[in-house]
DNA sequence: TGTACATCAGTGAACGCGCGTTCACTGATGTAC
DNA sequence: TGTACATCAGTGAACGCGCGTTCACTGATGTAC
């Protein structure tokens, strides 16, 4: 017998007072609301309370407002996400194409856990200026650490690479708003938009590697 | 002496009523509201109501809910961009880089007129399933007229086009993305910006070209 | 071990506000004769 | 030209609702002695 279906889940004390939210409790609620057609900047204050299973006003324990929870996920989000990509990255053998291999890895993170996704992929073009801040900072992340493969790519091909920050630039951003699309698609669709993507992060390797020996650069 | 100041711009019967109002006043007031913190997902009708300075309940003579407003928007904003675009393209000459040449034409107007951009550059992510389809259409639209341009230049040049659909995606994308990057950024970047996303364009149709005739394409 | 006390995370109740939507009204405009 | 009437775009007032934020309270937990 349960009088209150939630105490099943969560610990409440004989008041009815919740014994203890953590941060971590929060962040995880909020990820929850996520979704196709819902963003960090659409969800209200009362919604992640009710998501933790808390009074509003207990959110203030926690954040000072939901711009700075926004924050917090972004950069957890981030962390997390190029941990993943490290890892494999690290992981990959030389025998599988590389380019390929970390598509794929990524793809499947996106059908794995969208939601954490969803804050990187797209949360950079609305809310404040904070808020856009984080993200970017975060893709400036992983345009780094790409940038740094990209070059020592290059030198284990002996090939050039023509400005490989933009080089890596064009294809973080590209991937990104690929991945955006492919949120919304059905996960029947994404063993094909994985060999797309593929193939423009491939198109964009290239044109650096010809640029880089190509004696006309002119745009 | 004006007893109302508002009564100096726009017509107003004696019964202080606005005389009409025009379907297209209300799409202008809508993008006169958008700027760096606000989408349309995030504009209210009474926000929409009080910029073109009518009763709240007069929205609903013209659109039966916020997202109809949206969509005749991103359809108004896709058909005018394509228009400009077009004409600029129509006027180029074999004497100008047209890559270089296009890139520009676009970040003038996302200067001259970022609400108009904003639309398609920003809205896609959010929103219902209505208003994503819509930039989506119009993103679409983008890609084909530009995969026809490759195409045509390709056989002017006598080049090869690996995946010319694929190509013109990536190119639209990217420089979409980009383009929203664009949005925060003070105006003296501009040039820089310029400069970057057309060398990203120039990687992107140089690695087609090479991939064309390359033996082995595998990704 | 037991007692007194400080701290502070969680909360119920309340607030004022802007929201989307409805209803019935009004008065300008067009139409029939 | 004048009159009677229908239409309908624009509106004031009102509604119920969810929101962010505040306040004072409570009771669990840790600390001093």
């Amino acid at each position: 017998m349960e009088p209150d279906p939630l105490s099943a889940t969560t610990p409440v004390n004989v008041s009815g007072r919740r014994a203890s939210i953590t941060r971590n409790e929060i962040l995880e609620a909020t990820l929850g609301l996520l979704g196709p057609h819902r963003s960090l900047s659409s969800l209200s204050l009362r919604e992640v309370a009710r998501a933790t299973n808390m009074a509003p006003n207990s959110f203030y324990r926690h954040f000072s407002n939901m711009d700075e929870l926004a924050i917090a996920l972004i950069d957890q989000a981030g962390t997390a996400l190029r941990g993943i990509i490290g890892d494999a990255r690290r992981r990959a053998t030389p025998d599988r194409n590389v380019v390929r291999t970390s598509v794929e890895i990524f793809m499947e993170q996106l059908r794995s856990s969208p939601q954490l996704l969803h804050v990187l992929l797209r949360e950079g073009s609305v809310g404040s200026t904070a808020f856009k801040q984080a993200v970017e900072r975060e893709l400036r992340f992983f345009e780094d650490e790409l940038c740094s493969d990209l070059k020592r790519l290059a030198h284990i091909r002996n090939t050039g690479l023509f400005e490989p920050e933009l080089t890596a630039k064009a294809i973080t951003r590209l991937v990104f708003a690929m991945g955006s699309i492919a949120m919304d698609l059905p996960k029947e669709q994404y063993a094909l938009l994985t060999d797309q993507i593929s193939i423009m992060v491939r198109m964009i390797i290239v044109g650096s590697q010809t640029m880089s020996t190509a004696k006309d650069n002119r745009i």
